[in-house]
DNA sequence: ACAGTGCCTAGTGT
DNA sequence: AACACTAGGCACT
């Protein structure tokens, strides 16, 4: 497969773009560093270093739903590298508007950071990594490396999602190098909790393997929550095996275009603890109603997702 | 509704 | 060296 190249003037997208931060944030698990220092504590911050990942498309047009897209479409390699004011590609397809809608391109982040509250830590942490994106991931490997999470941390999160695809996910090849999409959900239902457990996973293996079987089975589909009023949305993908108050809000945040999900996890547990006491109303649903309203409402999940980056 | 408890595991600290 | 503790929770009771 020939290799086509070409790059993206980010100036044409309304204000600033950090490629690092985004993918290297711990909101997608889908990507990797080519030269293999993901998440590297050591390694250089803000280096123009290429990222990949496996996208599927759907060149047809001929499926409407992103859910169709990803499970049908033929998985190709997106290489990307953010040079100033440029986002180099190289690919074997046109990339630009996966790349859009993947890394939220058309966001106005200006616009979202000037409806955010008058905050001191808002302010600091947007300050910090100004530039930094929400991603746009497809559901169901969002859905899947979200269940890993669980009291893990990134890096072997993201050492888990490759883990999963090497094993089960459809191989590409690209630039002399064979590539790993990430499995689907028949791909991972097909495996046995002891393969899964042999990943790693460990007590996490059969949320997985459930969670799969109940996609594969079309019994549910986390994308059936698009549409739904937020916490409707929330509480519909508490259905899949594994998927907790927290999970179901990054779902909801980092690929259901759900902007207001504040993800509860202990980070922004202590950062409650700490700035907002009086947001704490001692359950998920009340707290998180009221960390919203704190972090701006409509964009709070921008909010939470600076400011967790930046307390972390 | 809500609180308590067990769960896999690699890495870090003691 | 061996052991305790922790890490972006969840299901079950």
């Amino acid at each position: 497969m020939s290799t086509e190249r070409g790059a993206l003037a980010l100036s044409e997208f309304p204000g600033p773009f950090d490629l690092q931060s985004t993918v290297e944030s711990g909101q997608s698990y889908l990507w990797d560093r080519h030269d293999g220092l993901m998440y590297d504590e050591s390694a250089v911050y803000g280096g123009d270093h290429w990222y990949e990942t496996v996208v599927r498309v759907d060149h047809s047009g001929a499926r409407a739903t992103p859910a169709e897209r990803w499970a049908e479409g033929e998985p190709v390699v997106v290489r990307v590298r953010q040079v100033d004011d440029r986002l180099e590609w190289e690919s074997s397809i046109d990339p630009v508007p996966v790349l859009r809608e993947r890394l939220r391109l058309d966001d106005d982040l200006p616009a979202i950071r000037a409806a955010t509250p008058d905050d001191d830590l808002i302010e600091r942490a947007f300050d910090a990594y100004w530039g930094m994106r929400l991603v746009d991931d497809p559901a169901v490997p969002c859905l899947v490396s979200f269940i890993c999470s669980a009291q893990m941390r990134v890096g072997r999160i993201h050492g888990m999602q490759r883990e999963l695809e090497r094993a089960f996910g459809t191989t590409v090849e690209f630039d002399g190098r064979t590539y790993h999409a990430y499995p689907t959900a028949e791909q991972l239902a097909a495996a046995t909790e002891a393969e899964l457990r042999d990943l790693g996973l460990g007590y996490r293996a059969p949320y997985v393997l459930d969670t799969a079987r109940m996609v594969a089975d079309g019994e549910a589909h986390p994308e059936e929550a698009v549409g739904l009023d937020y916490e409707d949305a929330r509480e519909s993908l508490t259905r899949f095996v594994g998927v907790g108050d927290k999970v179901a809000d990054c779902v909801a945040l980092f690929s259901l275009d759900y902007l207001e999900a504040v993800p509860l996890d202990t980070w922004i547990r202590s950062t409650i603890e700490e700035y907002y006491p009086e947001c704490d109303r001692g359950n998920y649903a009340d707290t998180s109603r009221a960390i919203r309203e704190a972090f701006g409402g409509e964009f709070a999940g921008y909010t939470q997702t600076y400011v967790f980056h930046y307390l972390r």
